[in-house]
DNA sequence: GAGAAAAAGTTTACACTGGAAATATGAGGA
DNA sequence: TCCTCATATTTCCAGTGTAAACTTTTTCTC
């Protein structure tokens, strides 16, 4: 992997063929995405990205990642103009459902172990990195009945939960929305009370996400 | 569709491609599924099914439709041992969480509006039967902070999405689990308190989920 | 610079897939 | 019996992902 600026044939094949992906996801969905339709878009053999990418599902794991990176700019950028407390949690959270909302085909994708390699680096960091937008800001928040026992992780995961299975719920036609496309819902309606309690949160010195990095 | 018992050819051809398609996903998942792999199983040609289903895409809807039932059938079976209120709810959420960790991949086909007709009547029929599982426990119950404004939906969205959202990334490997596979949380100790308030719930005569139901 | 080595991309081939169309089979009703 | 039509098969086609052999280009080494 000596990565030169020199290019080769065809000048950073790879992130052309990310970036046609994830064209392609926008425009036609998941359903008619492939390998072929990608190469052939960005003007090479379907067999070209095979010296870049572990098949197709290494290039699907690739715009995942991409995926992620977006989804946290997106949940930051929402959040960066609130107050920290409650009110940026919600911007936050009202960010992670409606990029769900703005592009379901990538978000599935990025949350399909069956599409993606779960296990490559690039995509878990890029994971991490999105939820740990979430879990940054809601350190300090617990719901008011927060003092109950529980894991640490109990609070956060509450939370994603709840995020999370709106956005899909949302996404997939099962809960509805609103005419103009917004969600019937804002999160800070949906979610009871937060309440700001400084040492509710288990502050932890490494981020934690899933099982694998438990272990790490 | 003049359903005889005397059998055709085959003798209820459409059953036994809905249980070998049960069978593959449980066997080999959704990654290796083909119409071509069930008709096979089944022992006969590959556009056999084609009298029966909507190509696969119809032949999925149809385990789909057949998931949803057995999600409900589980829910239904852990809550009834329990009395009513909190602990009978407790018992369904953990219901609907242990079908999705028992059978994950029927638990994403069932979710996938891109695998699935979502249109499909059966299916929404299904679908809607196993939500109303959860909301018919759940109706008398809500959040302790239940006083606060919202629509009627609010209750049993949050709820709804906080056990689907848990779910779903247990099974997609974002959320960790026990070693023995249990879920780290029961669903009880996940959610916050629950109060028992008998009008908190909204009391429609129609059930409700999605948009389509909405409206009709 | 020359030549070797490695990387990038193409061509070809193969085993799959879902679906359409034409054909064969068999059951039930007249 | 004969007719009809649902059922199932055969055949064919466009499309898929991947592996292997090959060509072209870049980079490294002497």
């Amino acid at each position: 992997m000596t990565k030169n600026n020199k290019n080769y044939h065809h000048g950073d094949l790879k992130a052309a063929l990310i970036a046609a992906g994830l064209a392609e996801i926008e425009e036609k969905g998941l359903e008619s995405l492939s390998l072929r339709s990608i190469a052939t878009r960005v003007g090479v053999s379907h067999t070209a990205p095979k010296n870049h990418f572990d098949g197709l599902r290494g290039l699907l794991t690739a715009i995942a990642t991409v995926g992620y990176e977006r989804h946290a700019a997106e949940m930051r950028k929402d959040a960066e103009g609130q107050p920290p407390g409650k009110a940026r949690l919600d911007a936050a959270c009202n960010g992670y459902v409606r990029f769900a909302m703005q592009h379901p085909e990538l978000f599935k994708l990025m949350f399909s172990s069956t599409l993606c390699d779960a296990d490559d680096p690039e995509l878990k960091q890029a994971g991490w990195a999105s939820y740990d937008v979430l879990r940054g800001i809601a350190h300090g928040l617990d719901w008011d009945k927060a003092d109950a026992p529980g894991s640490p992780w109990r609070t956060e995961w509450m939370l994603w939960s709840m995020v999370h299975g709106y956005a899909m719920l949302v996404i997939e036609g099962q809960i509805g929305r609103n005419d103009d496309g917004s969600p019937m819902f804002e999160m800070d309606e949906l979610m009871p009370d937060f309440a700001y309690k400084p040492d509710a949160f288990n502050s932890r010195p490494e981020p934690f996400r899933g099982r694998d990095s438990a272990e790490a």
